[in-house]
DNA sequence: CTGAAAGCGCTAACAG
DNA sequence: CTGTTAGCGCTTTCAG
């Protein structure tokens, strides 16, 4: 089918594609009759704006990319959601691309969202990114940029972030209370100011309890399942750690599988908390305490700050949500 | 920054636009002098093709559509990663949408990928969606239509999809063998084909083992974690079941909370097998028996046909990716 | 209130 | 091998 354009209606009703497009926009300079003749017949003939043209013509568009490392995380995928609840009402679309934590892809990926023009970049750093240069350019194009999560600061713009402080901070501080006296860290990577949060905030519930840090408890990259089961190995065999607060649900899954192969009894001997509040920790056995993190709200705030952005209005330079400590089994153990 | 363009090249270089477009598209009429120089002087300048630009010119776009229900459910996001291996390294690009379940935004997003004038769209329906009109837009377009896993024959194009029914057959077989009288079937929406196919094929294997098919053990419209855990209260007051198959993991995971609530035993007292196999399937206390879907090869077959479709090759009307059952300790018993 | 005209950045005949 | 020209569909001054 030859797809209907402006001009076609134009030509159907004796006017110029100057009217037709202002009447499909609902310009006020356009009588009642005409405006309501032309989308009449443009629904009639099944026109379709094509939306490439205009922005070709404004020089902007009114989609957003959001760049993410996985889409399969919970947390990530509620994030976008919440992006969604706000950016569509608004008239934006939203386009997701995961760089699958690669910082090759991540780069190929805001080539493409620069190429589209999109009106603006909504990211979250992948696992491997050390360079931001790939970014500059977004920041040379005038392309607004809001960073979540997984941000740096070397780059301009919105970041929005989780208090990974205080959820490490409570975290630990919850397995002191339970009795723990040797809480080991499983890391993530250093790079990323997120994993360096939620081990400030480890180390402070142990000074606040007067416990000695121990570096031979603290392990960093352990973020896998597999790094999990591999790493609580080596930590039962050389230190005296009798607990672990780990950055990530995938390697608390990892930690709590490895001491069930050794034959520890969870919470008895060894006490686990994880970070990220994923579906199955709920569910595992024994149930795993985690961190909640508002994925939703982040989302709105994330997309609000998009929002203000692009209509050139000021934007909070950091906003930081709260986060929630959800004890479970894993840990729970002569509480006080 | 202005952004810089390909006459802005020109210009700098003395040669025309048309010059540097067939030196950046590789054109072999171009001299390897001229070629090299255009593009070390596009990398100097930072140039970015406006691809919007030449899809308007060339009246179609490299950009390919995808709308699924929801992203953060295992298997989706799982097709979507498969989509993504094949159609990144042929160039093009993808993006995504999610309905929500929801018909109305099915709707907007349909609208919205015609309005981009992407070069197909892959498509798996919202469980709300009853009628097709929006997607005979997308016929009319001529633009690529690929269905997966949730699909409609009343519309034209490659459908791609599980091996459902044997799914179920192998599901309740296996309850089947391991001595459960009275097997039980939760299902989705009888709307959508792939439900329809479970069940078929939970009755062929009744059937096969020479078992009365009971109606009062079929309850329809039961996806959701509540609904299982609901709808299975129900069950065993009124009927005589001992074991059930649900048609996904989450009415699945609901029914075995329920069963728990009720003091039930599993997989002693009552057998249970889900569908999807998602991640926490095999974290849960009991594990959850499930058929496993190769998410990954149906987005490879879904992207390889998009490509062909794309390309005006035959495309294969039907394909259908074979599963897998997992047997786990909610419903292994005396199996033989 | 409506029309005429220009141009967003790129590609593709058609000519050289 | 390279230049000329036209136009994809739309918006937006500038004139009436």
């Amino acid at each position: 089918m030859k797809k209907v354009t402006i001009s076609d209606i134009a030509n159907k009703l004796n006017m110029t594609p100057s009217t037709v497009s202002r009447a499909l926009a609902n310009n006020k300079r356009i009588s009642e009759s005409t405006r309501k003749k032309v989308q009449d017949t443009s629904k009639e003939m099944g026109y379709q704006p094509n939306v490439m043209a205009a922005s070709l013509r404004k020089g902007t568009s009114d989609t957003i990319g959001m760049i993410v490392p996985r889409i399969n995380r919970h947390f990530f995928s509620n994030v976008i959601s919440g992006v969604e609840e706000i950016l569509n009402p608004a008239g934006f679309n939203l386009v997701v691309i995961q760089s699958g934590e690669l910082l090759s892809r991540e780069v190929k990926a805001v080539e493409s969202l620069l190429q589209n023009r999109v009106g603006g970049i909504i990211l979250s750093l992948s696992l491997q990114t050390n360079t931001f240069e790939h970014l500059q350019d977004v920041v040379k194009h005038n392309t607004p940029l809001v960073q979540f999560d997984r941000v740096t600061k070397s780059l301009p713009g919105s970041k929005i972030t989780n208090d990974n402080y205080t959820g490490g901070y409570l975290a630990t501080r919850h397995l002191i209370k339970c009795g723990f006296k040797h809480v080991a860290h499983f890391s993530g990577s250093y790079k990323l100011r997120a994993y360096r949060e939620r081990k400030a905030g480890y180390i402070a519930a142990l000074e606040e309890a007067g416990m000695r840090v121990d570096e031979k408890l603290i392990v960093d990259d352990v973020i896998t399942r597999e790094a999990g089961y591999s790493q609580i190995h080596k930590l039962v065999m050389r230190t005296n750690a009798d607990a672990v607060f780990c950055a990530g649900d995938y390697s608390a899954l990892g930690a709590m599988e490895g001491l069930k192969s050794l034959g520890y009894h969870i919470p008895d001997q060894f006490g686990i908390v994880g970070f990220a509040n994923e579906p199955f920790s709920e569910l595992m056995d024994p149930s795993l305490s985690s961190v909640e993190q508002n994925a939703l709200e982040m989302g709105n705030k994330v997309a609000a700050a998009m929002i203000k952005a692009i209509q050139k209005e000021e934007v909070p330079e950091e906003e930081v949500i709260p986060v929630r400590f959800i004890g479970r089994s894993s840990s729970w153990k002569d509480y006080k």
